[in-house]
DNA sequence: TTAATTCACTTGCAAATTACAAGCTATCTG
DNA sequence: CAGATAGCTTGTAATTTGCAAGTGAATTAA
């Protein structure tokens, strides 16, 4: 869903908004992940139409730049941008939450 | 899709990873929207049967809380939790992002 | 005190998105 | 030349979303 001329937020999420594209710029970001096969590899499982459809729109959204690897002309290579780079203290936000609030989910065996 | 026993932006996108969640936080946080109504009045125009199923979610997830008002007993009130103010860094930064990125994307009119 | 209105949903259904498995093509390696 | 490998594409089923209409309890208006 893109959304135009509107709150930035809503704007953003309309980019971001959905299972997968955040957990891909994070590997390519933080991971430094480049090749479609590291992505599939994440612990995660994404599915490779998903992850196939994310770096087409994540490209398309100038997030993400693509290139022939010249050393292997079979693999790709994909980069983030500055646009993507800028997504770094959102990332670092959501880990902080994801880690003050959901680490503790379905703990067990807590001491008492 | 629950995310367990992994990294924690991908916990936090077990959550909030879709496009409305945030935008109900949003209005809910920084919009001080307290009324099923109110939410669905945002520019955004959520369906009313995604704004149900959201706001039973945010509350499994313990990031909204419901009571029903005092003085109009047909009336819920949904405010958002400790657990959802602790978000705020996270709103700020996609903000910020996406009033960097994404305000320019398809303006008109540019002056040459 | 009855009728209309409001609030917070629920239901039905079509369309879009996601998930899973299998297959495909170009390139590379032995 | 025979696999193996990288990066997809295709098919199909399940899930999620979007839209319109309807429901029931509470409230207000006549």
């Amino acid at each position: 869903m893109k959304r135009k001329n509107c709150c930035p937020i809503a704007q953003a999420l309309g980019v971001l908004g959905d299972k997968w594209s955040l957990i891909v710029l994070r590997d390519v970001i933080f991971g430094k992940k480049r090749h479609f096969n590291d992505l599939l590899a994440s612990p995660e499982k994404i599915s490779t139409n998903i992850l196939a459809n994310r770096l087409k729109t994540l490209q398309e959204e100038s997030l993400l730049c693509c290139c022939v690897d010249a050393e292997n002309r079979r693999s790709k290579i994909y980069t983030p941008t500055e646009k993507a780079q800028d997504l770094v203290p959102v990332l670092v936000e959501l880990y902080k939450w994801g880690e003050k609030y959901n680490d503790e989910v379905d703990k067990v065996d807590k001491p008492s």
